[in-house]
DNA sequence: CTGTTAGCGCCTTCAC
DNA sequence: GTGAAGGCGCTAACAG
């Protein structure tokens, strides 16, 4: 392998002027960079960089932690953020927790090691708070609280709920139908505003649980509104059958049910059976899925969705993996060799610590949902004119 | 930071003592042992893995570059990889390349600065095989030749098409219809066998290429068997409404039909197209989905599909890497110090430079596809049989 | 502006 | 068995 040192004796110099051509940091004299610069050719020197991260103690090497990748979710949110890291000069490890005995610790290892410089964890935990906060090494969550100090990000549902109530409400709608999964813990979950210990399932990780507070929200819209609505419950969220059924005892059931929301499969499904049975979508039946992925697209007619701005979400999320690391860049150089330019990071002054937000345990920061524009809904100028409101996007 | 010295100066021992015991090495006396291990706890002390890393001139990291992660086949393919690669102690490194300027340099670039073990190259790449044979490092393929000395690892379409082929002969289908791409540039690739250095979008780049293979193996087969087959263009892969179309004119057209194949979304349409008209489905009407993924469910009914076999493609792609990577690191231990055992590694022997296969510009290793069994078409011994030959497994 | 020097934190031949 | 010394390849203070 080939060295700076071999190159600068090739080129007649010393080791530092070598590495300030490389480097381009000093002045050198235009003869002795084009020396180092011809004789780095000839010898096809190519710096090492583990060496310069050694150095640097970085790797600029991020870990993301995921259940799965093989999910449209998780793929989606994955891409993202990938692209936000990358335009932040951050490479992306990749985490995949399971069909993994002890994935999380292992990835945790290596941030401890120092093979990444931070963790954004998007992946259920068996751990505690305890564990987190005791690692003391940049670590961002998305959708959980992690523990005091570990910033997260999240999709705001709540506001989501609200935005299809209205869409429903300004398109005049009168009975909406919701569909959504097992009801039951519904109330523990919504009364105790804990966490779920206890869903392990990578589908249901993401969709059971915030589902509560997106339906909460959209529920208490409509009774506002002094809308009907009704709620069909699924029985297992992994069963396509189910959705089926689901849709098919929709039309059956209500049949003057005129705006249905449901998951994004069930919502083209619903969207087949309503066009098999006459139903003219939307103008007598509106159809709405929430959190939708692609196979929106599946059902003939392009299906309108209300879904997370993953773009924004990884944007937010990679701001914060930054600050966070440079945070605690600057806490470890101070018996080190970083030459900070003294005080704190523009950006994570202070109270950032402090997390007092009136209810912890909450996601700190909140992105808006997006509403992608479909067929499957009506649209009048009240309408435009809320989603311009709510700043979601057309995708 | 605390480092193996403080950790020794605590126990009262030397580094190289506590070296061997972080390592587990050489033997030292167990009251060492116990006073360093107390040591290292009460410190909290955690090795830095970068300058590990330096000496040994080796990340344990590898980058597998992609054009995407936002489509199931290479998320599947992905979480495959990533599996296989951490059962052999190897962290993935994700790299994507669309929406990326030049991601491709920048990868090969860190393949280079050592900053990964190896890549895994599965994207389309804009350099020619110069440019991947002079780099040097750790390299492998899939689905796409690169160069001499570069291994390659991909799925059998030929065999897919024939085991296609196959199950419809054995189970006495009379006419067979086929759905696909643009049949314009078939025959050129056909006949050129040549890489396509056009398509660049994502979803293209293993539909429309692949499928030549395995429609030809699949037209030659039926033929041979006497069946007759009639094939329906798609005009544009990625539109929807194409597939739509498509489904309703193979039955318009083709009355008789008793047979068809389709990319997977297609054949999903087809199987609900079919029920709609009142076709039974098998008995009267097989479907069957090429490349299937699990959209293959979305359908009502779980659509028989053939599909790739993602794990063993991953564990061959896996086993390759993990060639490579010792092959070079021997190399490079010629004038370092590396103690390896001297000789070549077990498994990469000679010949394994001249991929001398007769056909240049081929893949090296072709993996069986597997099938997906489901409730779209007909089954008989016979059949199984054919399966249990050509060992595909029903995943 | 250039060269010399002392590490980043760990690993491993060597003498003891 | 254990301790001391040199080095992995690069960097950033220093002097010159």
């Amino acid at each position: 392998m080939v060295g700076m040192r071999d190159v600068a004796r090739k080129a007649g110099v010393s080791l530092s002027t070598v590495s300030l051509v490389v480097n381009s940091n000093g002045y050198v004299s235009d003869e002795m960079r084009v020396r180092v610069e011809s004789a780095m050719k000839e010898l096809s020197y190519v710096p090492n960089e583990l060496a310069r991260n050694l150095y640097h103690g970085r790797t600029n090497t991020v870990g993301v932690i995921m259940p799965t990748v093989q999910h449209p979710f998780f793929a989606t949110l994955l891409g993202s953020l990938q692209k936000a890291l990358y335009k932040r000069g951050l490479n992306t490890m990749l985490c995949t927790t399971a069909d993994m005995e002890s994935g999380e610790e292992h990835y945790v290892g290596m941030l401890q090691r120092h093979m990444m410089d931070a963790i954004i964890m998007g992946a259920h935990t068996s751990h505690g708070q305890n564990y987190w906060t005791s690692i003391r090494r940049p670590i961002v969550a998305f959708d959980r609280y992690l523990g005091d100090g570990i910033p997260s990000v999240g999709s705001d549902h709540e506001q989501g709920g609200e935005l299809a109530a209205m869409m429903f409400a300004l398109s005049g709608a009168r009975h909406v139908v919701l569909l959504g999964g097992p009801r039951s813990r519904f109330h523990d979950l919504a009364q105790t505003h804990g966490g779920p210990n206890a869903s392990d399932d990578a589908s249901h990780e993401l969709t059971s649980f915030p589902s509560v507070r997106y339906q909460i929200a959209l529920e208490d819209t409509l009774d506002s509104a002094g809308i009907r609505h009704d709620y069909i419950e699924i029985d297992d969220l992994a069963k396509m059958q189910e959705f089926e059924n689901a849709a098919r005892s929709v039309l059956e059931r209500f049949p003057d049910v005129d705006a249905i929301v449901a998951p994004d499969l069930a919502a083209a499904l619903c969207v087949q059976e309503a066009m098999r049975r006459g139903f003219v979508v939307p103008s007598s039946l509106q159809i709405l899925a929430y959190d939708g992925t692609f196979v929106t697209d599946t059902a003939g007619l392009r299906v309108t969705s209300i879904l997370q701005g993953f773009d924004a979400i990884a944007e937010r999320i990679a701001m914060r993996t930054v600050e966070q690391i440079e945070r605690y860049q600057s806490e470890a150089s101070s018996n080190a060799h970083t030459s900070s330019s003294g005080s704190t990071i523009a950006g994570s002054d202070g109270d950032n610590e402090t997390i007092s937000d009136p209810e912890a345990g909450r996601i700190g920061d909140l992105i808006p949902m997006k509403v992608k524009i479909g067929a499957t809904t009506l649209w009048n100028d009240a309408i435009h004119e809320l989603l311009d409101g709510s700043r979601p996007q057309t995708d």
